[in-house]
DNA sequence: CTTGCAATAT
DNA sequence: GATATTGCAA
């Protein structure tokens, strides 16, 4: 009963597809007032510079970004994407942070893939096409703060395992392959299903497509393409939105600020504000159910370690 | 250099 | 057990 609106999450997409004006805030606003309120974290009194508590994660309260282009989507070719632009910082990014903490010796929590997280993984993946689905690629359109390539490729490995996995068992006809079914057919590994299952899986993920039409892009406009292009390889801090798990009293009542009459389109999203120039593409995935934003929240699990717990306000 | 993938480690 | 990390090959 509840994976049926998820059947069709794609035929819904022109639905839920955020319209320009859903978009253009975006760019810019990444996080309301409201949302800001929300957390705690009053863009009045910043911190001290004396960096100290934290090594770069700063309230959402991004200073005014860039000049919001007309964005509404970058040429975006979305035949191929590639346009490195933007991006001056990935220089200081893992030196700066070492700056005002042992950042050399500390390590980030571990990624805690939660449903919503992989969600967004796989819309990343399904609207980047499968031959753009490269882990920096995806990692950028997922624009999940703290996100590194790193935990991607580890998760994409998993998930393409997944993928053929399903592939044999599926029995080739695409008929159950639409969107939801891919999420039960068989589970030979229960340790991957379990989580891959939550997400829709789209159709053309199981294999290329049959017939002429190989997969494609669509008119998924958005193609994020802010590669960065530095020859710094250095670790960057996994300080997530920080800021937000500082805070773990704030319920997930995070969802109030875009106004959703209907309770169906939101822009909930935290995106990596942290220390890069919130210049972020306009290339939010679309959030599909009312009132979900990802959270986060660093706690211990096995034992001493610290997981990033990306926390979804509504579940879908 | 980035990716993919197997194995391994935590 | 789930992720991360590593090593190697394209």
């Amino acid at each position: 009963m509840r994976e049926d609106d998820e059947s069709n999450w794609f035929s819904r997409w022109e639905e839920e597809l955020p319209s320009p004006e859903e978009l253009m805030p975006l760019s810019q606003t990444l996080i309301t007032p409201d949302l800001a309120l929300a957390f705690d974290i009053s863009h009045q009194h910043p911190p001290p510079p004396h960096s100290q508590s934290q090594p770069q994660l700063q309230p959402p309260h991004t200073p005014p970004p860039p000049p919001p282009p007309p964005n509404s989507l970058p040429p975006a070719t979305p035949t191929h994407p590639n346009s490195s632009a933007d991006f001056a910082d990935s220089a200081d990014l893992g030196s700066g942070a070492a700056g005002d903490e042992p950042a050399r010796t500390l390590k980030r929590p571990r990624l805690v893939w939660t449903p919503q997280l992989h969600k967004r993984f796989v819309d990343a993946v399904a609207h980047l096409g499968i031959k753009n689905a490269v882990p920096k690629t995806i990692m950028q359109l997922m624009s999940v703060d703290g996100l590194t390539r790193e935990n991607v490729a580890s998760h994409l490995q998993k998930y393409r395992l997944y993928l053929k996995r399903m592939q044999g068992l599926s029995g080739g006809s695409a008929g159950g392959a639409g969107g939801g079914a891919a999420g039960l057919a068989a589970s030979a590994d229960p340790a991957t299903d379990h989580l891959f299952a939550s997400s829709p899986v789209p159709a053309h993920f199981l294999h290329p497509h049959p017939g002429g039409r190989p997969n494609s892009e669509h008119f998924l406009p958005f193609v994020p393409v802010a590669l960065q292009q530095h020859h710094h390889h250095q670790q960057q801090q996994q300080q997530i939105a920080a800021a937000v798990a500082a805070h773990p009293q704030y319920h997930r009542q995070v969802g109030h600020f875009g106004s959703p009459p209907n309770g169906q389109l939101e822009h909930p999203f935290l995106a990596r504000q942290s220390s890069q120039p919130v210049h972020r593409m306009g290339a939010p995935l679309h959030n599909s159910v009312p009132g979900y934003v990802e959270d986060l929240e660093s706690a211990n699990a096995t034992g001493g370690r610290k997981v990033l717990t990306l926390f979804p306000t509504g579940d879908d």
